[in-house]
RNA sequence: GCGCGAUUAGCUCAGCUGGAUAGAGCGCUGCCCUCCGGAGGCAGAGGUCGCAGGUUCGAAUCCUGCAUCGCGCGCCA
């Protein structure tokens, strides 16, 4: 709709230059924008605005010469000039109302569109290190990746799903030698347990677990072996833990990376000699500097250690050079926000590498505040008794807890009560949305048990819809796919909930207002072709967030 | 100290990348049940968009400075 606007004003102007009403010959970047105010038009361009200083004349002088080029068209009722040189325009209420047969036509893919150009995007999300159990930031994390993804892809992005697993290094060796510890102290042994060593109960539990099943076998090992066989039996049987969480989640990947696949196939030190070889890294004080200072970034960053071990950096340099080996025309990470000092250093290295530091995007996603009925829920990581996602998942449910987590921008930090989650009510913002659906189907039910025969589109008679409330209601449905262009485009999945939100309001108040199963045949067959559109675009959005829409309650 | 991010209604937050009278939810006040699910709806009060400058036809939005808050600044991951 917006396209034919912009194409008559297109020709208009030109007709303007054509016939020496207007002179500049420069055509400025044609803006229509939808006015906040309905007294404004339903659709409103400042061209002539931007004109005035290329023409030297007054933006009403310059909008008053486009209107009277403009042609006459059937879709617009009205175009008024209004402000300081607004052009203002009104479309017929009848091609509002073509966006029910588009909606009915295409379906679920009402609301796709090819704006991505099948470009290669990958989202690496949640990448949580196989150390302990998901907790509630990481599943904001999984919620927000999971829907960028499904935007994206709703966009004409071809998008791939990537987890990234931490399984090399420090914190595997960590992770060992508390299950080791915890192990002697259930094998009957006096040990003392360090603080940084992980002190869930998860450990404790596995370690139980552990010399039950095998007995006193680890006692027997030697200590070094001992923790590295721990540390990967517990790696592995975290991340399958992790998997299962992320599945009760409605998450599935496309791929699981693994950072010790990187050493297995030496891409670490491949990376470090591809960067020696261009010139980017240095020795100093026995240790291996990449020059990230070259690429904006603070200081130098070290990738291998006086001890020869490489650190983390270095297999996130490896890490991002394969990912873009991939074929990626953009890679987007998706970060807990404690981790931005990173970001710089990252976009330092892609930049380095040669490519543009924009193909790295991140989305830094800000900490979550667990509260019950509006006081804070206590979160002692040094107890390690922090609340997992599985817990609320099971508390709140999936949908209420992934609506939530994208209810705000990601990088806004988020309040979740969990007692408001599980409310019935009005207050609880996901209920409100799928009751709206719920609804809808409810009259489609009602309408079938009273017999109400559904009339092929052509016997439709659409003019019955003359009501505010209903132009208002297929004019937002209308922008439910420059929507989802938008949330893709700015990876703000949050843009989506904001359109249910107001969708389910407006038709809340439709509904309360007026039956849509009333006596006059023609005006229910409208009506009812208005409410399934309503219907199918609440799926659709609810759909890309990951959450069900549910026929009944 | 340096860097990043924030600052919008009593509270929690949007604000479509520079547009016309700044919006929503919660809370508050007052209404509406012979009505397809009241698990709802309607209305009202509530703002010098942190402060001060600047850019221009026009600024919550862009620039500069300041203030306050949060986070990050390991040869950790």
């Amino acid at each position: 709709m917006k396209d034919r606007l912009r194409q008559q004003i297109g020709d208009a102007l030109q007709a303007c230059f054509n016939n020496s009403t207007l002179h500049s010959g420069v055509v400025p970047d044609v803006q229509i924008e939808i006015p906040g105010n309905p007294d404004h038009g339903d659709f409103a361009s400042n061209l002539a605005m931007t004109m005035a200083r290329a023409e030297k004349k007054s933006p009403r002088q310059i909008a008053e010469a486009l209107v009277e080029a403009l042609d006459d068209c059937d879709f617009l009722s009205k175009v008024e000039i209004a402000g300081p040189g607004f052009i203002n325009f009104t479309l017929a209420p009848g091609c509002w109302y073509g966006v029910l047969d588009e909606i009915t036509v295409k379906g679920k893919d009402y609301g796709l569109s090819q704006v991505g150009k099948g470009q290669k995007i990958q989202v690496e999300f949640v990448s949580a290190n196989p150390t302990g159990p998901l907790h509630i930031g990481h599943g904001r994390g999984a919620a927000t990746g999971d829907a960028v993804a499904s935007v994206l892809q709703a966009a004409g992005y071809e998008v791939q799903r990537e987890y990234y697993i931490n399984d090399a290094g420090n914190q595997m060796r960590t992770l060992g030698l508390s299950l080791l510890l915890r192990y002697r102290q259930v094998c009957g042994e006096q040990v003392e347990f360090p603080d940084d060593c992980y002190q869930g109960d998860y450990i404790l539990d596995f370690a139980k677990e552990i010399q039950k099943a095998e007995g006193l076998r680890y006692l027997e090992l030697d200590e070094s072996e001992a923790i590295e066989l721990l540390g990967r039996f517990g790696g592995e049987r975290i991340l399958a833990g992790i998997r299962e969480d992320l599945e009760a989640f409605g998450i599935t990947f496309d791929n699981w990376y693994s950072e010790q696949g990187l050493f297995d196939r030496d891409e670490v030190s491949a990376g470090l000699k591809v960067l020696k070889e261009k010139g980017l890294s240095y020795e100093k004080d026995g240790a291996v500097w990449f020059r990230t200072t070259d690429f904006g970034d603070d200081k130098d960053r070290v990738l291998v250690r006086s001890n020869g071990e490489t650190t983390y950096f270095a297999s996130d340099v490896a890490y991002h050079l394969e990912k873009f080996s991939r074929g990626f025309d953009t890679v987007i990470d998706v970060w807990g926000a404690d981790h931005h000092g990173y970001v710089q250093r990252m976009k330092a290295v892609v930049n380095g590498l040669g490519r543009n530091p924009d193909d790295l995007q991140v989305i830094l996603v800000q900490l979550v505040s667990l509260l019950r009925e509006g006081e804070p829920v206590a979160m002692s990581t040094r107890s390690g008794e922090f609340v997992t996602l599985r817990e609320v998942v099971e508390e709140v449910g999936k949908d209420a807890c992934r609506f939530i987590f994208l209810l705000r921008r990601a990088d806004s930090q988020l309040d979740f009560d969990l007692e408001l989650a599980k409310r019935q009510s009005t207050d609880n913002p996901v209920y409100y949305v799928q009751y709206a659906h719920a609804r809808v189907c409810s009259i489609c039910r009602n309408a079938e048990e009273q017999g109400v025969q559904i009339l092929e589109r052509e016997a439709l008679d659409l003019s019955s819809l003359a009501l505010a409330e209903e132009l208002t209601l297929a004019k937002h449905l209308a922008r439910y796919p420059e929507t989802v262009i938008n949330a893709a485009q700015n990876r703000e999945p949050h843009r989506v909930v904001y359109f249910l939100q107001e969708l389910a309001a407006q038709f809340h108040s439709y509904y309360n207002r007026q039956r849509v199963l009333v006596d006059d045949p023609a005006t229910t067959q409208a009506r009812l072709y208005l409410v399934k559109g309503v219907r199918t675009v609440l799926a659709n959005a609810l759909n890309l967030l990951g959450v069900d829409a549910p026929e009944r309650m």
